[in-house]
DNA sequence: GCCCAACTTTGCGCTATAGCAAACTTTGGG
DNA sequence: CCCAAAGTTTGCTATAGCGCAAAGTTGGGC
């Protein structure tokens, strides 16, 4: 396990208020690992021992039901904490963390949150406020889910997708981890047939482009006004 | 505004770990409300400037769609903090607070809320075991709503909602504050036709017994079969 | 005690979407 | 280069639950 570089940590918003011999001694006690696509890092329910910062890559947040399906309730982007039992009080991850695509990260163990927390200025509030934001795109989802049509949902999912990890390229915004009709309708509450049926649909009209586990969104506008505003 | 007596707060889990003089000076810096039914405590957007504690009631906590539907993303029950923005990083809160029934709450100025943090112990990890189990709860909306009928879905609510705040009476386990069909389905993202036909339907299979703005689960057990498992 | 507004019930038709089934395509590995 | 596995498309059918409509019921305020 080599050293990491200050510069990795620095511009994220947890450490951005540290210095560098501050920010030396969080990598040094870190654990840094790579992850092949689809690979769990931590399971629901599991004791959560450690937490976790995404360096690269994408990872899914999902939930699996009694009846082994499963649901994805959020995606975290690189540069986020994940696994961050603790903030939320709990001594077992409320969900499992799968990799969307190949990822790099870094994980620290739990006995050392509350030295993070306060010793390190920023990381608490910071950390809070990512926090909040999980709470809110939640509870955007819930109210997606009770009052929009399928449609609209995955007009919205694909677009917060592209905002959260879309890749500019010559067709249109692209997303930047390689995702399946099963995964869209995961995050939608739909069927993957549902979800091949409109992106095909919305192929036709010039919308979006899509390949085998990708999807280019090419008038994000349009895409707007069929998300219902 | 007339004292407030100790007692009332040091049962509570975020102040359970403090003495007298403590929660005398806490009680001391409150502002003390009452409100009747269907009032909004704050609205969703509003500045956060301060946090609240539930003493006596039950809160809806509610999110307007842009076309002014609402959906009902969670009960708060007394006894529990509620518009703790600050608690996930944000200064405007996230949905509107609406009382079920007449309610008696404590406010404070957001700007305590770092003293409550740093010199309280265990208000905060109180506060945050309570933020992990309303993430919790949000998670199992969205999965219920990804992967269940509306009929298992409605089973839950109500499961939920005698668990959180029943009251046991001679039929069954009631409601403790009134609700009306329209509620339940803004919690389920429903309509309250559906809900309605599905109460007759248990009421005549003895499950449930409902008034007008009241329901009272009499047959609990059946209805965790129909919610499924 | 009566009236009105707020709730509730119920019927009917319709449609968005699930469920099932089967064929097709892509891709990576041996 | 071919095969198997994984992913995608598409057609057909069934139906849960919504939307609309209209009539009933309840209870609080005057």
């Amino acid at each position: 396990m080599h050293s990491l570089d200050e510069s990795l940590l620095s511009p994220l918003p947890p450490f951005s208020m540290l210095d560098r011999p501050q920010i030396r001694t969080i990598l040094d006690q870190a654990i840094s690992r790579r992850a092949n696509a689809g690979e769990t890092i931590f399971e629901e329910g599991s004791a959560a021992n450690r937490f976790f910062l995404l360096l690269d890559g994408t990872i899914r947040v999902v939930k699996i039901t009694p009846d082994g399906e499963q649901v994805t309730s959020l995606h975290i982007p690189a540069g986020q904490l994940f696994g961050i039992a603790q903030a939320l009080g709990r001594d077992t991850y409320p969900a499992s963390a799968v990799t969307a695509s190949e990822a790099l990260y870094l994980s620290w163990p739990n006995s050392l949150w509350n030295s993070f927390v306060t010793t390190y200025p920023g990381f608490a509030s910071e950390t809070y406020k990512a926090v909040g934001k999980r709470v809110n795109e939640m509870n955007t989802r819930i109210v997606e889910m009770s009052t929009q049509h399928v449609e609209q949902r995955i007009a919205r999912a694909l677009l917060r997708l592209i905002n959260q990890s879309g890749r500019r390229t010559a067709e249109g915004i692209e997303i930047s981890f390689p995702i399946t009709r099963q995964d869209v309708s995961q995050m939608t509450g739909t069927t993957l047939h549902t979800v091949s049926r409109l992106l095909s649909s919305w192929e036709k009209d010039g919308l979006v482009l899509s390949k085998r586990k990708k999807i280019i969104v090419c008038d994000a506008h349009r895409l707007v006004l069929l998300s219902g505003e």
